[in-house]
RNA sequence: GUGGGUGUAGCUCAGCUGGUAGAGCGCCAGGUUGUGAUCCUGGAUGUCGCGGGUUCAAGUCCCGUCACUCACCCCA
């Protein structure tokens, strides 16, 4: 084997596996573009300060995961960790804040991380992410959670639950994490667990370790600590997400790992996937947008991990999307019959069939068995005895018939029984 | 970054206490010089992850290394 493979955390999506791929990008997608929302394609890499300021500098994502270089400009640029921070940052260069509001928009395609690679945790992953800029309504928040588990539902997962929570604004968000920081500094914590308390308190609440949740059972939680506008907020969601038939769990030490969360905070939890369980999250941001030097507006989005919701849908069992493989398929015998089969093959597809043909040296055999595998229902042959005849062969592979049809009607033939 | 497991054919794997590499599936061909999916027969494909050591002899034992994988951490 050639010593050059994927590079470390990442893979190859080949068919007939990547057919799945496809439909449930497709899937998750859908209901977006149902809703108004409009596609968006950002460059793969950005600034680095967009992530730097965007995300934070205190995250794990950028102080430590970021894939940065200098290009020969000497620019520091990164390859985006997550899609957010560009798309806030298009919105604030084209100014489609001065637009009507909300501003709804989707992307979709890779992002970056250098971690240490695990089961639903890559280098390289995609990532759907839905935006809804300009408008602090509790209803855009439903509205968002409520897409995303459309999505879900369409693929047919069952087996997942919504976690919501909220993680309060800029006025009850700083006195409550003085409250924690003072609970967590009396706690017998190791020396990691200390320097991450003092970095982000809030993230030591969703520390796996039973002996530190044991410690945790008295902390303070953010959702009774909310200012009166912001609970006011979480439950006017939560009434939203009830009309809308969306059902949750409460998740008070929910936590993200991306600073520019404030209020609504979610995350989609699937039970079948092991540690990397979070097929989706989001949440409300009040202080992305002037971080990046944009306009004081709210927004609120979220991202689905397109590799993670694939292993949940194949956790669950769900087959979706197996390749179909073309409709007809031409099997010529000779030279003559060879550039013929070329030419209604052409002519097939142009009529909206799919069809393919043998390329290579095969015997009649092998062709028949490349036929069987593409999947065609129907099958053409033609041989020098066909040919000498004016007909060529139309066979149904489901029931082994075979009849004569004269060469001028078999695209038309073809396209009469496969196409509806 | 820390810890556990695993590396043998395209895939899934077997290979006992060291004796010179196998099966099933898949692929190709023949049986059927004009017919697939079944059946029968045959064939191709391996630096046994890589490097070093022990030994007359290493897929097997020892050391190192790399990769994959799972968990912590982190997060989609």
């Amino acid at each position: 084997m050639s010593d050059l493979v994927a590079p470390k955390g990442t893979f190859d999506v080949l068919p007939p596996d990547s057919a799945r791929f496809l439909a449930v990008r497709e899937t998750l997608t859908a209901p977006l573009r149902r809703a108004g929302y409009g596609y968006v394609e950002t460059p793969v890499f950005e600034d680095t300060a967009v992530f730097a300021r965007g995300v934070g500098e205190s995250t794990d994502v950028v102080s430590k995961e970021m894939y940065s270089f200098t290009d020969k400009g000497g620019r520091s640029l990164t390859l985006r960790p997550e899609l957010t921070a560009g798309l806030m940052r298009a919105f604030i260069e084209h100014r489609l804040y001065a637009g009507a509001l909300p501003v709804k928009l989707w992307s979709v395609g890779s992002a970056f991380r250098y971690e240490r690679p695990q089961a639903g945790r890559y280098r390289h992953f995609t990532q759907v992410d839905v935006e809804a800029l300009g408008v602090d309504d509790p209803a855009l928040d439903a509205e968002l959670v409520a897409l995303a588990d459309q999505g879900y539902r369409d693929l047919g997962l069952t087996d997942y639950e919504l976690q919501l929570t909220s993680l309060g604004d800029a006025t009850c968000r700083p006195q409550y994490r003085e409250l924690l920081t003072d609970f967590l500094s009396r706690l017998d914590l190791d020396e990691d667990t200390r320097r991450r308390a003092q970095i982000n308190p809030l993230r030591v609440l969703d520390d796996k370790r039973p002996d530190v949740q044991a410690q945790l059972v008295d902390a303070p939680l953010m959702v009774d600590h909310l200012s009166d506008t912001t609970r006011a907020h979480y439950d006017a969601v939560r009434q939203h997400l009830t009309d809308l038939g969306v059902s949750w769990v409460e998740a008070p030490r929910l936590v993200r790992g991306l600073d520019y969360y404030t209020k609504t905070t979610f995350e989609f939890v699937h039970h079948r996937l092991g540690s990397q369980s979070g097929i989706g999250g989001g949440g409300r941001y009040d202080g992305l947008s002037a971080a990046l030097g944009g306009p004081d507006v709210s927004g609120i989005g979220y991202a689905v991990g397109v590799d993670r919701t694939i292993l949940a849908v194949q956790a669950e069992g769900l087959d979706i999307a197996v390749e179909p493989g073309v409709q007809a398929f031409v099997v010529p015998l000779g030279a003559q019959a060879k550039s013929l089969a070329v030419t209604i093959v052409g002519q097939l597809r142009a009529a909206g069939v799919s069809a393919d043909t043998v390329y290579g040296d095969r015997g009649l055999k092998g062709a028949m068995k490349a036929a069987d595998r593409s999947g065609a229902g129907q099958v053409v042959v033609i041989g020098d005895r066909d040919l000498a005849a004016g007909v060529g062969q139309l066979k149904t592979m489901a029931t082994g018939e075979q009849v004569a049809v004269p060469l001028g009607e078999l695209v038309d033939r073809v396209r009469a029984t496969v196409l509806p």
